[in-house]
DNA sequence: TTGCTATTTAGCAGGTCTTGCGAAGAAAGA
DNA sequence: TCTTTCTTCGCAAGACCTGCTAAATAGCAA
């Protein structure tokens, strides 16, 4: 994603207007490493400027993915993230924590694919799911307790509820 | 996923009890290849079986997953999709009818993936975007008319919106 | 077959995430 | 400063999914 400064010459330049809800959304989005979900950005974004919609966050963030200065990447976590990494990189999920990184995967864009049959692709998008370090050693201490993985349960313990997305963000 | 009557044994020998909605629903998810959501599964179940709830639909699929005979899946195009498939095999994603396919890549498992530092890879999916061959063919004929790309639309054409995503099943 | 009991179903309410809409407000050019 | 056009806010509503509970029923035992 481009600089706050270089994004407002574009939206003024493409006749949209500048306020300073876009530019403090500007300001956080850019170089943001956290992968923040609409909501969790609105947290943040409201800190600076409290009264700042979360309809608006929506909006901004559309409109920047529109523009393809942010990668809107679904984690199947629920809430779609967004990403200013517009690199060719790929994402590493924690099934525990939620937390998102970017990750760099050599020749992916050559994966040996059989039977592509006339589909074009254009796009690939890889998720590695698993746990991070911090998840892992956690994990380990309580191991004995974990996995109740046979039978059926009626408790859901999907990704969907992952608690508290950690926020990496000033 | 296994045949209905492995997963009628299954789910007796396991306490749980084999009602005509189940039954119904093995019958249409074993050797299903339309990756359908649950609502879809639902319209078609209820053809065969009116009156039966989208809730039991959710909650068969559900225990299907819980039990390994099902995969769930996560195209981000807002619901679930579930897949009787159980190889090791990936999708390829329609961005215009929203069909998902099965595609077999070698070789993913030995991904080169930079700086993992520490995070514990537990599974991987590779979602493939593009065209299917139909809706290729579909876009040639109208290209001139096509990708408005440049400038911001309010209109939201996310993958979200996908219509009518096929169904192929009995 | 009948009766019993734990499980399941149906249906609706409610939760989460996201978008549509319109009145009021504000940016930016004249 | 004025005017036009775009934006913001806030609420309503839509899509998807789960929690809850009364009524129904599978499956076992007698």
């Amino acid at each position: 994603m481009r600089a706050p400064a270089e994004l407002t010459a574009m939206f003024r330049a493409s006749g949209l207007k500048v306020t300073p809800q876009r530019q403090l959304l500007f300001r956080l989005m850019h170089e943001n490493k956290s992968h923040p979900t609409a909501e969790s950005l609105f947290s943040v974004a409201s800190h600076h400027m409290p009264g700042i919609s979360l309809r608006t966050v929506y909006q901004t963030l559309t409109d920047l993915s529109s523009m393809g200065e942010l990668r809107l990447i679904d984690v199947g976590s629920g809430a779609a993230r967004f990403d200013p990494n517009l690199d060719d990189h790929h994402h590493l999920v924690c099934q525990s924590c939620g937390d998102v990184r970017d990750i760099y995967v050599s020749g992916s864009g050559q994966l040996d694919v059989n039977e592509l049959d006339g589909f074009a692709v254009d796009t690939t998008t890889i998720l590695f799911h698993g746990l991070c370090t911090p998840c892992r050693v956690t994990q380990k201490v309580s191991s004995t307790v974990a996995k109740p993985l046979v039978g059926i349960s009626k408790s859901n313990t999907s990704s969907k509820n992952i608690t508290n997305p950690k926020e990496r963000m000033s």
